[in-house]
DNA sequence: AGCACGCCGACT
DNA sequence: GTCGGCGTGCTC
C-alpha cells in the first residue's frame, strides 16, 4: 500500500501548495479537505488547511516531513466558504494559504480550536431573597444579589465591573449558597418568540416597490441596486427584508463600510428582532469575533453585520446579502489581498443562489453600469422620510471673492443667518492640520518630507510639521532652513486653521473640529457628537469623518470650504469621489423637518461636472461621467490591473518592471492576446514614500478573461524571476486607486 | 513573508 | 576577539 500524503495551503506569499507525509496513527478519514494541520515549514511551525489527500507527490521524498498535529476533527468551512477563498485567490492573484489564512479570525489563523468559548454566569438560588437574614449586615452583598436577581436568565461575570460589583461579594454570595455559578455556551437556544422585537415602520410608497420587487426573488439569484437618497429610509427596507429571511428560517449578511457605525447599526437590528445578532467589526476583540463566526456558521446567528471581512464568513443556510453604502472604498481591501467585498458578495450571492442588495445614495458607476445594462435591477427611493426635502446647492465662485483662512464673505454671512435662526452649521474641509504648506517668501524654501515626494503639514498647536503620507514629523522650524528669512508663512488651509478662524467670528456659539487629530482620544467624538444632539447652535468642521453616517437634525446649512480637489486630480475616478463625498456631505444636512442649504466654495464652480452634480443630480452627473469613461475606454467599459513594485533604491524597482514588462510582452503574443495593453513603467504618482521607490505597470483589457490569463502566467513567472527577490511587488486587480 | 546562514565593520 | 549589519536563499 502507498503512503498518504496531504495537499497543505499554507500561509505564505508563495503562490503553490505544500505536500506532507501524513500522521500514521489517525485513520485516513479524519484528513477531509478544510481541516486546519499544524506542520512544520522551514525552522518553524505553521497553520495550514488540508486541500486533500493524495497518494502521488511530485516532490523528492526526502525533502517530505510530517504533519505536527491535526487540529479539527470536521471540516472548518463548508464547501462553498472553501470554493469562494478559492475563486478569491485566483481572481485576485494571491496565494491561496494567505487567501485561507487572511479570511479566517484571527484565532483560527492561530490554531485556536474552533469552539465557542463558554462564559461564567450567576444565577440566583431558588430560595434567595434580598432581605435574606445572610445580607443583612452585608450592603455590597446586597447589591449583588439584588442586581443577580434583576438578571432572571444569570448575570454575565463579565458584567460585573460595568455593574461596579465586587468579585469578592459574589463569591461571599456562592459561599452562603444564595448564588450558583454555571459556565454556558454564548450560544443562546433557540428561541419560540416571534421573529418581530418591534412594530416595523410603515413603508411609504417607493419603499414598498423596492420591498416587493426584492422579496419575490428570495431564493434565487438576482442583484438589486437599491439607489435611494441620503434619509430616504433604504435601512427600513432592508429590515422589511430581513423579516422576510427570518421567517423563511434563513440568515442574513449585512455588510457595512469601515466607520464606526457597527454598535449603532448593530443596535437597531436588535432592537426590531427576536434573534442573534452578531457583530464582526473592528471594535470587537478576537475572542467575540470567533464566536460571532462560530455561530454564524452553526446556525445559531440569524443576522451578521460586518465590515469587509465579514464576507468570508460560514452561514449554516444564508438567504439574503446587502451591501449597504455599496459604494464605499473600504470594501476594497487597499494592502495584500486586494479584494473588493461588493464584488465577492456577488460571486457568493450566485453560488447560493440567493438575492445582493447594493445600497447607496450615490452609487458606484460600476453598479450604475450594471444597472443601465441590464444586470442589476435598480431600484430608486427619490424622496425622504418623513418631511424632510433635499437640501439646495448653492455654487461660490471664490476666484472673485477674497477669502479668510478660506471662509468667503458670502459664506461667511450665511453661517451668521444659520446660527442666528438657533439652527446648526457643518463645515467641511477635507484636509487635517493648520495648512499643507509652509513656505519660505524670500528664498521660495517649502517644507518637505525626507522620506517622501510630499509637503510637510502645519500642524500648529504641536509646532510641528508633519508628513501626511509616513510618520515622519519635525518641530517647525523658526527661520528658514534655506535662507534664515523669519518670513515663513503657512499657505492654504487645513481644520486647524478654519477652525481658528470661526472661533474669531463666532466667539459665541461652540466650534467642534472632528479630525483623526481631535478624535484620537477614546471617547472624544462621542463628547462632541453629544454636543451637537443638545440642539444648540454651533459649528462642525471637520473632514470626510463628517460626511458619512451621521444624523445631525439641527444641522440646516452644510458648507464645502473646497470642492477642487476632485474636479483636476490625475486619478480618473477622482470626480466621481468627489460627487459621492458632496452628496454625502450634504446628506447631513436637513434631515428633519427645517430644509438644508448647500454652499459649495470652489475655484471651478462652473466646471460642468460640477454644475451637473447640484443642478440636476447624482443620476445626471454619472451619466455624464460614465459617457466620459466610455469615450476614455476606462472602466467600467474596460478592466485594469496594477503591478506595483516598491525598493529602497530605484534601480531595483526599474530592472524588476522592464522585466516583468518584457515577459508580459511575450505572453501577450504566446496567447494572442491583442485587446490588452500594457503601459508603463511608470513612476508612482508620489513616486518616493516612507523612504521607498515606488512604480508601476498598468494593463487595460476589453475581456476579463484576458487579463486574467495574462495576470496568472504573469505572476507564476515573476515568483521566479531574480529581479523580483530585490523589489516588493504585489498585483491589484480591478485597482480602485491608481497609485 | 519569515527565518537562518554567512560574511564584513565598530565595540565590550 | 564577538555582536550585529543586511544580502541571499529556502520553505513540502
Amino acid at each position: 500500500m502507498s503512503e498518504l500524503y496531504l495537499r497543505v495551503a499554507l500561509p505564505t506569499p508563495l503562490r503553490r501548495l505544500f505536500d506532507y507525509r501524513a500522521l500514521a496513527d489517525i485513520p485516513v478519514s479524519a484528513w477531509q479537505p478544510g481541516v486546519r494541520v499544524k506542520v512544520p515549514f522551514g525552522s518553524r511551525e505553521v497553520v495550514g488547511v488540508v486541500l486533500h489527500t493524495t497518494d502521488t507527490t511530485e516532490v523528492p521524498v526526502s525533502k517530505l516531513r510530517t504533519i505536527t498535529e491535526l487540529i479539527d476533527e470536521k471540516p472548518l468551512l463548508p464547501p462553498s466558504v472553501m470554493q469562494l477563498i478559492s475563486w478569491t485567490s485566483q481572481y485576485y492573484q494571491h496565494s491561496l494559504g494567505d487567501t485561507f489564512s487572511r479570511a479566517l479570525p484571527v484565532l483560527l489563523r492561530q490554531g485556536e480550536p474552533a469552539v465557542a468559548q463558554k462564559k461564567l454566569f450567576y444565577t440566583a438560588a431558588t430560595d434567595a431573597q434580598l432581605d435574606d437574614v445572610r445580607v443583612k449586615n452585608a450592603p455590597r452583598q446586597r447589591q449583588a444579589l439584588q442586581a443577580v436577581l434583576q438578571h432572571k436568565r444569570g448575570l454575565a461575570h463579565e458584567q460585573l465591573s460595568s455593574l461596579e460589583l465586587q468579585k469578592s461579594s459574589i463569591d461571599a454570595l456562592l459561599e452562603k449558597g444564595l448564588l450558583h455559578k454555571e459556565w454556558r455556551s454564548v450560544h443562546q437556544p433557540p428561541s419560540n418568540l416571534p421573529v418581530l422585537a418591534q412594530m416595523p415602520l410603515a413603508l411609504n410608497a417607493e419603499q414598498k416597490v423596492a420591498f416587493d420587487s426584492i422579496s419575490q426573488q428570495l431564493g434565487r439569484f438576482k442583484v438589486f441596486l437599491l439607489a435611494g437618497v441620503t434619509g430616504s429610509g433604504k435601512t427600513e427596507v432592508y429590515l422589511h427584508l430581513i423579516e422576510q429571511v427570518l421567517n423563511k428560517k434563513q440568515q442574513v449578511l449585512v455588510l457595512i463600510p469601515e466607520i464606526n457605525l457597527g454598535p449603532q447599526t448593530f443596535s437597531r437590528f436588535q432592537q426590531r428582532f427576536n434573534v442573534r445578532v452578531a457583530l464582526l467589526h473592528s471594535e470587537v476583540n478576537d475572542r467575540e469575533r470567533l464566536n460571532a463566526w462560530l455561530a454564524a456558521r452553526d446556525g445559531q446567528a440569524e443576522i451578521v453585520i460586518g465590515t469587509r471581512s465579514a464576507l468570508f464568513t460560514p452561514f449554516k443556510n444564508l438567504g439574503l446579502i446587502i451591501i449597504d453604502e455599496e459604494h464605499d472604498a473600504s470594501y476594497k481591501q487597499q494592502e495584500a489581498l486586494r479584494y473588493h467585498a461588493r464584488d465577492l458578495a456577488l460571486v457568493r450571492a450566485r453560488q447560493a443562489d440567493i438575492p445582493v442588495v447594493l445600497g447607496s445614495a450615490t452609487p458606484s458607476l460600476e453598479s450604475l453600469h450594471n444597472a443601465n445594462s441590464g444586470r442589476y435591477a435598480l431600484l430608486r427611493l427619490n424622496t425622504r422620510a418623513g418631511t424632510a426635502k433635499l437640501p439646495q446647492f448653492k455654487r461660490l465662485d471664490v476666484r472673485s471673492l477674497p477669502l479668510d483662512s478660506g471662509i468667503s464673505m458670502p459664506l461667511q454671512k450665511a453661517i451668521e443667518r444659520t446660527l442666528a435662526a438657533g439652527q446648526q452649521v457643518l463645515v467641511f474641509l477635507n484636509r487635517r492640520g493648520f495648512s499643507p504648506v509652509l513656505l519660505c517668501n524670500d528664498c521660495g524654501w517649502m517644507g518637505k518630507c525626507r522620506d517622501c515626494d510630499a509637503r510637510l503639514t502645519l500642524h500648529q498647536r504641536y509646532n510641528e510639521l508633519r508628513c501626511h503620507h509616513c510618520g515622519h514629523v519635525e518641530k517647525r522650524p523658526l527661520a528658514c532652513p534655506g535662507c534664515e528669512s523669519l518670513q515663513l508663512h503657512p499657505v492654504g488651509e487645513g481644520t486647524e486653521r478654519a477652525e481658528e478662524r470661526l472661533q474669531i467670528l463666532f466667539a459665541q456659539v461652540p466650534i467642534l473640529r472632528i479630525d483623526r487629530d481631535t478624535t484620537a482620544r477614546k471617547g472624544a467624538l462621542d463628547a462632541m457628537l453629544n454636543t451637537v444632539n443638545q440642539g444648540k447652535p454651533c459649528i462642525l468642521l471637520g473632514t470626510q469623518m463628517l460626511a458619512k453616517g451621521h444624523h445631525f437634525p439641527r444641522v440646516t446649512l452644510v458648507a464645502i470650504l473646497n470642492a477642487d480637489g476632485g474636479l483636476f486630480s490625475a486619478d480618473f475616478r477622482s470626480s466621481e469621489r468627489m460627487a459621492q463625498l458632496i452628496l454625502q456631505v450634504a446628506g447631513r444636512a436637513g434631515r428633519a423637518q427645517d430644509p438644508g442649504e448647500v454652499i459649495i466654495q470652489s475655484h471651478l464652480a462652473d466646471h460642468p461636472l460640477l454644475v451637473q452634480l447640484t443642478e440636476q443630480g447624482y443620476f445626471a452627473f454619472a451619466e455624464q461621467a460614465l459617457s466620459e469613461r466610455r469615450a476614455a475606454g476606462l472602466p467600467p467599459y474596460s478592466y485594469m490591473a496594477l503591478l506595483r513594485a516598491e525598493a529602497v533604491s530605484s534601480i531595483q524597482v526599474d530592472n524588476f518592471l522592464q522585466d516583468a514588462l518584457a515577459l508580459s510582452e511575450q505572453l501577450l503574443a504566446h496567447y494572442q492576446l491583442q485587446q490588452l495593453e500594457c503601459l508603463g513603467p511608470v513612476a508612482a504618482p508620489m513616486e518616493r514614500r516612507a523612504g521607498r521607490y515606488r512604480a508601476q505597470l498598468l494593463f487595460i483589457a476589453h475581456k476579463r478573461k484576458d487579463l486574467q490569463q495574462l495576470l496568472h502566467a504573469l505572476c507564476f513567472n515573476l515568483e521566479l524571476l531574480p529581479s523580483a527577490r530585490q523589489a516588493r511587488w504585489s498585483v491589484d486587480v480591478d485597482p480602485i486607486d491608481l497609485f
